[in-house]
DNA sequence: GCCAACGTTGGC
DNA sequence: GCCAACGTTGGC
């Protein structure tokens, strides 16, 4: 499955801010082909959560809960697109730029050769590794969210 | 705080 | 359509 990163600075949106929002409108895109990656982005997608300056690193992840629309803050709203994303978790412990650098599989990461484009690619082999280096295991699905198919069958008691 | 990279704008 | 000037971003 295609994954992404998305980057923001710390001071302006914080990964912890999305944790407590619970959601957010990914809003404000002005390039077009960070833009055009935001409308490659499909429900469930996962996104590493990159804090630019202060950290420079990879912070958490994110998940695409709404696909691309108009964004209503540009002018012309069909112009620019929005997606929505909710948070997956924290990493247990940051990857730093620094560290992507020295890491071969994370080493050509699209981010790390185009530090200003704010929605970059990532492929499975880098999104495992950086997992790998933080220390962090996606949550398993909830039960709720695989629906009945999960519960246990019904048995009567009678 | 500086500067490199890079996107945008505007004059021609 | 080219390119210089300028603004923004982000790493250092």
């Amino acid at each position: 499955m295609p994954a992404w990163l998305i980057k923001s600075e710390p001071s302006v949106y914080a990964f912890s801010q999305l944790v407590a929002d619970k959601r957010t409108v990914w809003d404000g895109v002005r390039n077009f082909e960070a833009r055009n990656n935001l409308r490659k982005m499909k429900k469930g997608e996962l996104c590493l959560y990159y804090h630019s300056n202060a950290d420079k690193a990879v912070v958490g992840v994110a998940r695409v809960s709404k696909e691309a629309y108009d964004d209503p803050t540009a002018e012309p709203r069909e112009e620019w697109s929005v997606v929505h994303i909710e948070p997956v978790v924290a990493l247990a412990e940051p990857v730093t730029l620094a560290t992507m650098r020295v890491t071969p599989e994370l080493a050509d990461m699209v981010v790390v050769k185009k530090s200003r484009l704010s929605v970059t690619p990532v492929t499975d082999v880098q999104l495992a590794a950086v997992l790998v280096l933080s220390k962090t295991a996606l949550p398993v699905p909830s039960v709720r969210s695989k629906g009945r198919a999960a519960s246990p069958p019904r048995v009567s008691r009678r």
